[in-house]
DNA sequence: CGATAAACGAGACGGTACGTCTGGTCTTGTG
DNA sequence: CACAAGACCAGACGTACCGTCTCGTTTATCG
């Protein structure tokens, strides 16, 4: 038995790798990038179901996104800490890419849990494990909804990257997390919403 | 121009939006929507610069989406209302189509501004507008970020209909504005955060 | 409506004709063809079935093979003008386009069809009328078999075409068609094939 | 040393043998070939240079024409015996193997060879012996070209298999080979045909 | 009788060409 | 005389086989 041929891949992944700084997922075929890794297209196809698989598999290899949250520091620091370095990041080529990416998942399932596994859920944990500790540690309150609180954080990060509406930037990254930790309600409001909030926000 | 373009226009926009119920934009083709139109591509092109065009505008004249905000409430309750009925059309056959909007988005400038233009910045006025009235009345604070508040509300609406992480609902509109208005930090918490808070969510 | 643009069909045909003189049938490719001919492959496809009906297409136009048959000596000798000319044409390059042809007529009844439409009965019919003439002046028999003698004439031919099993020259000609004229009998017999001779060789 | 497994040559026979009931030669693949054998394609190209050699193989093997030459008639009737023969083996499926053949033989020299080798060669031989026959026994001329004889005896039969011109049947047979004997001039003939023909047919 | 080297099945590999599809442009005949 | 109809060039699609090339795994002498 032949046994898969660890150069084919890698080459692939490399030519892929490369062609994706220069054009688009949808400019990029599976023809050119065979030609360019020195590859049969079957080769392709034979490991990949289709061009975003392997784009998400160059993606993975090559442009890997660091997002490192300090466990030091308080919890609301450590967010902003790691929320501004994901925008950092997305504000440079690999942004595009993952947008790209979340585009093609509009039009196949597969793409779609695959960039939800590799790219969502662990981004999601981590921040889970952070509210857990936040909890622990007194700065959140008990009933703090923690699956919420990943897409409050996270949300705003990826529409301004997919509609570009505006900057992605370290200020906006602040912003972002002092709005989750904080609300915009008047301080001194001691009307029922105080204590609708904490119900309301906590999710079954 | 001759007269005679006004029923190419219509009948163009009609199939597509026909077409549009049974298959994805990708699998749209401009020859088939010319096909089913009873016109020819050339004057498919002589309208619109390509596809996502196209459908852009059979979309706002076919499939447009609703969300109304009462005027006669508190504001929170205004706004949740709005995204409420949001969330519930997105979870329809018409959120797929907006999120395939978004993905041609990625690939096309136009496409994106267009998008920005008609489906965006029409909520995002009724929003200012309604944050404006919040402010007014007292329901929210003097130096509420109105633009953050806009993307606060949506982000995760947007976030869930193009990654389907988790189910789009009534709940999650609630919790979303909730969200918004209230931030997550210990009620009783009498640190920085009060003063911070309001600065911090302050966008220059 | 657009009609057929003569220049693609011209082009298609010449490229065919170029590319035969150096490749076998097999060898060409549509690809090929359309690329040398700077013609996309789908207008190949539109107009011709196969590669083998360009190729009889191409052949016709240029490689024509013309075989006069003289009407002012004896029939026999017509014959050997027109046999030889054939043979001399099929010991050149265009005998081996015609095997090919023959052979590509053993997988696609098409081409069969094709191929005795515009070689074998253009021939056929010549040798019929040749041999009307004969019987007409007495120089053959009342009850000659045209349509055998086509096949007697021509059948060496072909197959020392395909087979080359031995040299296509004049003297084979020759020798092919006074074996039609004579048979290989003793002169001398007087036995019955006199008499049945001519009934054998008439068919119904 | 390894040494030959029969067992994988019987099985590739057969396998070829079988498809070749339902397929056309240019069908046949080695590779389907070698799955239907359960044998390895390297196993294939081991023994076999290409496709047409397995099938001429397993040709003979499975299909094999027998055309028995009778030697106690006279020798016209010997042929007629034989040619009948032929003709209706090649009307069955046979025929239909053996045009593909030839036709494979139009792109490939070793195919042709091993064509006239195995299949012409021995009809030849036989032929050539009656024909000797018949020169002893005074049935034939003295000069008889016995070359010649095969080929007008043969070339008809194959070229009705080729382009399926007309009906191979027992009629055609007789016809052929009467043909062959006699020619066709008029019998009352007294002119130089006579001493001419005997010449002529004469090949060096 | 156990080592050893061939031939074996499986199937991955780089390639070529297939026939289809669509994109975006150009041409033509008709209503 | 505008426009539907559709032909045009271009080139990617995903598939089928090509002939070559490892891979372990039989097997069947021969040392």
């Amino acid at each position: 038995m032949a046994g898969r041929n660890e150069n084919s891949k890698r080459a692939v992944l490399e030519a892929t790798s490369e062609m994706l700084s220069d054009a688009t997922v949808q400019q990029l075929s599976i023809e050119a990038i065979a030609k360019r890794a020195g590859v049969g297209k079957t080769t392709i196809y034979r490991w990949w179901p289709n061009k975003s698989a392997v784009v998400i598999d160059a993606f993975m290899e090559h442009h890997l996104i660091h997002t490192p949250i300090p466990d030091d520091v308080p919890v609301r620091e450590a967010l902003v800490t790691h929320v501004t370095s994901l925008v950092e990041q997305y504000a440079g080529p690999g942004g595009r890419l993952v947008a790209q990416l979340i585009a093609e998942s509009q039009y196949d399932e597969q793409i779609l849990t695959a960039f939800r596994e590799r790219f969502w859920n662990g981004r999601r944990a981590a921040v889970l494990e952070l509210v857990k500790r936040g909890v622990r540690e007194g700065e959140l309150r008990d009933d703090t909804d923690a699956e919420l609180m990943v897409e409050l954080v996270y949300s705003p990060v990826y529409v301004r990257l997919l509609l570009g509406y505006r900057e992605l930037d370290r200020e906006f990254a602040r912003a972002v997390v002092d709005a989750a930790f904080a609300g915009i309600a008047p301080a001194t409001a001691k009307t029922s919403p105080g204590k609708k909030r904490a119900r309301r926000i906590t999710r079954s």
